[in-house]
DNA sequence: TTTCCAAGAATGAACGTTCACTCATTTTAA
DNA sequence: TTAAAATGAGTGAACGTTCATTCTTGGAAA
């Protein structure tokens, strides 16, 4: 069973190996090799290595995108539907290791600061359902009387962290633990 | 006037190449020119690049230990010593950027999590003031019934996240934000 | 005091390796 | 038959590290 989407093969092929290795680990021809093609094809379908890490990465923002707008509380009260995107992306990673292993690379890298950068200084009209939950708090007085970003942080620094503990096996996020942690963020946040 | 602490220009140059711009955009070459020496000096101080980062990464660590415990309030209750620790490690990593930034490196690296995996499990018996109040705050049931670990990735995950997009200018931490972040995690390990 | 020299310190060109990327050639498929 | 797709050996740049050579220095000898 040949797979016809080299294109596919190549993104899954540096998925792996980048969550696992790092970008500076996982060189085009292991990525090549691992994809079942040659090292060459892989410039017919990105440009070059920049190009294809950071499809990569939009690829999977969309995913967890989609996953988070899912089954989202809309009408329901702005605790419910923090706690629903905290738990919802815990859940996302935990079923995704890589994904997450990825996208923390992805962050920790001049690639990932410029666009942190360009969403919380920028004003994109595109509303995000993350930045809405805190555009809310903050203006109903049910956040922390803090800067947008100081609260993102609050809330998002604990959840990377818990969930690289949890893939590296430091402990293990059930449902119960991610309850858990999911109302210790809202109490960080919440006044 | 040139210096004669040629291993402490090494140290430093290399400090300020991999903080600025990670492990892999901080060649020897680079840094024995910032350094001021020839590339084959600096291994006649540090057998190769490996070692050259974990004893810069300990010398960090002794740096900031030694802020840490002075002034440290051992005899004030847990909250007021939990707060004391946020508080001094932000103000440090505020007034020392690169050592944030270097640290962050190592920490998201195999040699930082190796290092991070026999603190959290290995029983070593060296008392850490940090360790310290997780355990105490356990025992006096003044935290959260979480595991220690998931309680300190409340409490560090946050702080880590801050300093970054503070140094990365996104917010100012000054006195007052830091009183208040600092707060805001102890209300997330708070029981 | 001056001269000399041995040994440690420092040098930087050179080496082997690895990498991202190219392109002449071959294979595929319509 | 032919154009697009795929190949993989080849290229040059960059890297960590080595080592034959040069420089420095402090004490012994004159």
């Amino acid at each position: 069973m040949k797979s016809t989407d080299k294109r596919g093969d190549i993104i899954q092929a540096a998925l792996e190996l980048i969550a696992e290795k790092g970008f500076h680990g996982a060189p085009m021809s292991e990525i090549s090799a691992k994809a079942g093609v040659a090292a060459g094809t892989i410039y017919r379908y990105f440009e070059n290595k920049e190009v294809l890490i950071n499809e990569l990465h939009q690829e999977l923002e969309k995913k967890i995108t989609e996953h988070l707008q899912k089954d989202y509380p809309v009408s329901q009260p702005l605790r419910e539907r923090f706690l629903f995107l905290l738990r919802e992306l815990l859940r996302y990673f935990i079923k995704n290791p890589l994904h997450f292993r990825y996208m923390e690379q992805y962050f920790n890298s001049p690639y990932g600061i410029s666009l942190h950068r360009e969403r919380l200084l920028s004003k994109h009209d595109n509303h995000d359902i993350v930045m809405d939950i805190f555009d809310q708090g903050i203006e109903q007085q049910i956040f922390k009387e803090l800067p947008k970003a100081v609260l993102f942080s609050l809330a998002f620094g604990s959840m990377i962290i818990l969930m690289r503990d949890h893939i590296l096996g430091f402990f293990t996020l059930d449902d119960f633990l991610i309850k858990q942690v999911s109302e210790a963020c809202w109490d960080a946040v919440k006044r």
